[in-house]
DNA sequence: CGTAATTAAGTTGTGTACAATATAATAGCA
DNA sequence: TGCTATTATATTGTACACAACTTAATTACG
């Protein structure tokens, strides 16, 4: 196999382990939230975007609703979303914060200096990661 | 928050978008080896490596007992692999391909072009996002 | 207006991931 | 030798992730 050919694996087995290694860093920290990583998506969405729909956060984080609907349920069940169907429209789903989720962002504001922290890289090379990331996110054959 | 502090989630997310993008390529090109993007991780390593411990494999893709040993029970009952107890060690259980999973070796060997194909990205562009995932992986703070 | 097509969310089934724990075998050592 | 610690793998439980499908509601159109 050409070296070129190689690459890919050499890429992509890369990118597989360095999205388990970020999830694994968010683990303790998040745990003190009694949140995972996908929940602490959800949960920033709403902080920054106010209620939205099921649909519209799956939108925004790639996720569909066979993932998405449990996620919600046990966000539900902690008490820090509640989920109403629109009166407008039957089949919508609105997902809205509790007083306990909005209280709950003085806390999670702590979290990204301390990812930065543990990540232990400079700016700049964050930076050049992002670049690099966002080159094939666009770029890749849907 | 600071322009820096939004910088982590501005980069973990799109690094936990870009594995799903990843493994959703290959979805389709390995769905005709009928494996999945785990289970082709395992089959390169044996492949590439010849006959291995759990462990090895485990050490080799970042992955513990609890996910390969289930993993590697459906490989076995595809019957790409064997798995069998060493002798010496009887806690060591070894992995080693059959003779079916040598033989799609062949048709595997086409999966990076497709990959690379679909990717559609410069090999300049993949060798500096491999420098940049390289980087953080080696500098995270374990 | 009435029915077909579409849409939104939920359900089911399969397959990772991983923490925590269990089990069994081996190694180390008094 | 006998006991303790360690090691390798397996098991259990929880939580994504997504394909395929279902259900219910709304829209589009003849």
């Amino acid at each position: 196999m050409s070296e070129n050919l190689k690459l890919s694996n050499q890429v992509c087995f890369p990118i597989y382990s360095l999205a388990k290694e970020v999830v694994s860093l968010y683990r303790p920290i998040l745990q003190r939230l009694d949140l995972t990583y996908p929940q602490y998506l959800v949960m920033l969405v709403l902080w920054e975007e106010g209620t939205q729909n099921v649909s519209e956060i799956g939108t925004k984080l790639n996720l569909d609703s066979g993932t998405l609907t449990p996620l919600l349920k046990r966000l539900a069940e902690k008490n820090l979303i509640e989920r109403n169907r629109s009166t407008h429209d039957e089949r919508i789903v609105q997902v809205k914060l509790t007083a306990s989720g909005q209280a709950i962002k003085t806390t999670a504001a702590e979290v990204p200096e301390q990812i930065l922290n543990s990540l232990n890289v400079s700016i700049e090379q964050l930076e050049a990661l992002k670049a690099g990331i966002d080159n094939i996110l666009n770029q890749i054959k849907k």
